[in-house]
DNA sequence: ATGTTTTCCTAAACCGATTTAGTTCGTTTA
DNA sequence: TAAACGAACTAAATCGGTTTAGGAAAACAT
């Protein structure tokens, strides 16, 4: 009984140096057919009735030739990619970095990769990129700082800090509470003495901008703390650097604002105006206290460290990457739309009691 | 002659509110088949011969309905996916985030997108993720500070700062010129008056360590400086704290280590040394001048400004992508295997003269 | 002996493009 | 008048998997 050996087998290929091995060089060689193979490597319920040993047969040989299935090809047929596209308006320090650790990490424990992609603001990137994703077949996008023209997406969307609830849609937004926020700081700088305070209002392209000056200002009035409009300053431009704190702090000055305390945007803009401060000559936190927003790292890289409102950005990234890989899988409707993170006050050193003479009560009073 | 109107037609699907739209949904539309569209919007040389009105009312209708091919498929059957994948130690501040930036502009720009993979420094990682973004069918690679095990992926591959030169294998590595950047920073500090420095050295698993410090001893020779032992640290430890910098400092002290300049292994350990030397009482830069390596965005934050070395970061990022790129082309065997940027003293505030007598020049000359 | 299940496996359609090798039909050319 | 040619397309294979609907053979039941 020659059979075995006689019989005609289709010529096997063999394994070229570097050639891609493939579900149907494996079939040939284990003389079985693709089907079977795909079946029991994806652990199919179909695969149940094969035999133990024709699936060990199977994984032996997946293992010897280091087979990988196609992620392109399966995506084409399942229509599932495990990528995700995560918007952001830049790569650079601070802000967007951490949260981007903090995404990547749910996001590769998980299986899934994801693509990034910078806006830098501009309205027809804007447009354009969450087209160019879906393009490339994503399974859901995070969009961080943002704005909406995306809601017809028509695909699990998360947005972080994209404070326009467009509600009704297939989106969640993590936001940070900003009403917490505010009194933190005011909460802060009242107890230290201070009464006469000076704001960094954000770009107007921000999203955090309205929603967390609008929380500042409730926060004010509830400590009976009115912000005279010299002592309101906006950042201007579209740059991560210091230069634009440095360059409000010293309008302020240029137009004679009286403060003691000084509530920044964020942490790299609370870093230029220090620096504006100083070379005022007036110390912080001796005669200005400042305190910036966000906690980036280099916040506690100053000296003295920059007393700010920490986002916890790592765990938005985690929180922002697990909800749409829960929204992906479609699990149930009990996906909220807004999740809430809650801000928390770091003392570090740019902040003091107030040493300046109160300003006279009755004027509140009155 | 009623042939028009009731010949038998291919019941044209309506389209459905959200449904994608397709090559063969066109192809309906148009009663053409998907094969010439396809080769009408390629632009294919084969598609010479139809006339410009068949092409206008094939380029009419992608626009309407806003026809996009599906990528995943595209790239299944091209065997190309215009995505490159980007191996990281981490997506931190700093380092790795403006080599990122450089590289996402250029990507981007060309209609590539990437992958991002963050390792670590883990040896199971920086083994699995290339196999994994291979499964993901990417058409190179650019590994930033990351060990060499990938050699053997026969794809084009880019290094940033993997300084262990591995010639022959298709990879080009984008370096910095360490003995310029010893030689930038020695004179600077020569030039004070410094003699008596103290080094810290990076980490072991950093792939620049070994390389800079022999090019600072070299310069450090030419100099006539002689670098005792105790004046050498060495971070230890996978964080981007300035902590690591900080701890080192401290051991320099208590081991009684006399130095009037500081030349850290990068920004972020300055920045921690230097606060180890401000609580030893002493000041930056009079007492002991300090210069980092890098220039992160924070190096500037800082008051007084870092001064450093700086490495073209973004740059370097930027010629990466563009050198991966032409490998993945292929045009030419005429892309060299080393492309070596030029460093850059940046001079800012944490270095001065050199105030303390300095050592007997006898010791040096007998 | 016949029908019914089980077990083990496969054929073939499909995902959505690209691309090669034609085909059809009208127009020139020999 | 037949052969050759060019214009305008298309059929069908292909990329590398997944998945549904069976089919053949063996085991079991009646």
């Amino acid at each position: 009984m020659l059979c075995e050996t006689s019989q005609v087998m289709p010529a096997r290929r063999e394994r070229l140096p570097h050639q891609k091995i493939s579900l149907k060089f494996l079939a040939d060689h284990l003389q079985l057919s693709p089907a079977t193979i795909s079946l029991v490597m994806n652990r199919s319920k179909v695969a149940d009735s094969i035999p133990q040993e024709t699936k060990d047969r199977i994984f032996a040989a997946a293992r010897e030739f280091n087979y990988r299935p196609s992620f392109v090809a399966r995506s084409l047929r399942t229509q599932r990619s495990f990528t995700v596209g995560v918007m952001v308006p830049e790569v650079s320090e601070g802000y967007g970095t951490l949260l981007l650790s903090g995404i990547e990490d749910y996001l590769l424990q998980e299986g899934y990769f994801y693509f990034v992609v910078s806006h830098r603001h501009k309205p027809d990137l804007i447009d354009e990129y969450p087209r160019l994703l879906l393009e490339r077949c994503i399974d859901g996008l995070i969009a961080v700082d943002t704005p909406s023209p995306l809601a017809e997406l028509s695909m699990p969307v998360v947005k972080v800090s994209g404070n326009d609830v467009n509600r009704g849609k297939a989106v969640t937004h993590i936001v940070l509470d900003h009403r917490r926020a505010a009194h933190l700081a005011l909460d802060h700088l009242a107890s230290l003495g201070h009464r006469r305070i000076a704001v960094i209002k954000g770009q107007d392209f921000s999203s955090d901008t309205e929603i967390r000056w609008n929380a500042i200002q409730e926060a004010a009035r509830e400590h009976g703390l009115k912000i005279p409009s010299q002592n309101i300053g906006q950042l201007v431009g579209d740059s991560a650097s210091p230069e634009l704190g440095y360059e409000v702090a010293k309008k302020f000055f240029a137009r004679g604002a009286a403060f003691t305390a000084l509530f920044a945007f964020n942490d790299v803009s609370a870093i230029g105006a220090i620096q504006a401060i100083k070379e005022k000559g007036l110390r912080v936190p001796e005669d200005i206290s400042v305190i910036g927003f966000d906690d980036i790292q280099s916040a506690a890289f100053q000296s003295p460290g920059l007393t700010t409102i920490r986002q916890p950005l790592r765990k938005m990234g985690l929180v922002a990457a697990e909800t749409l890989l829960r929204r992906i899988a479609g699990t149930g409707k009990d996906i909220p739309p807004v999740i809430r993170v809650e801000p928390q006050l770091v003392v570090r050193g740019t902040t003091g009691v107030c040493n300046s003479p109160k300003p006279s009560k009755k004027k509140t009073r009155r």
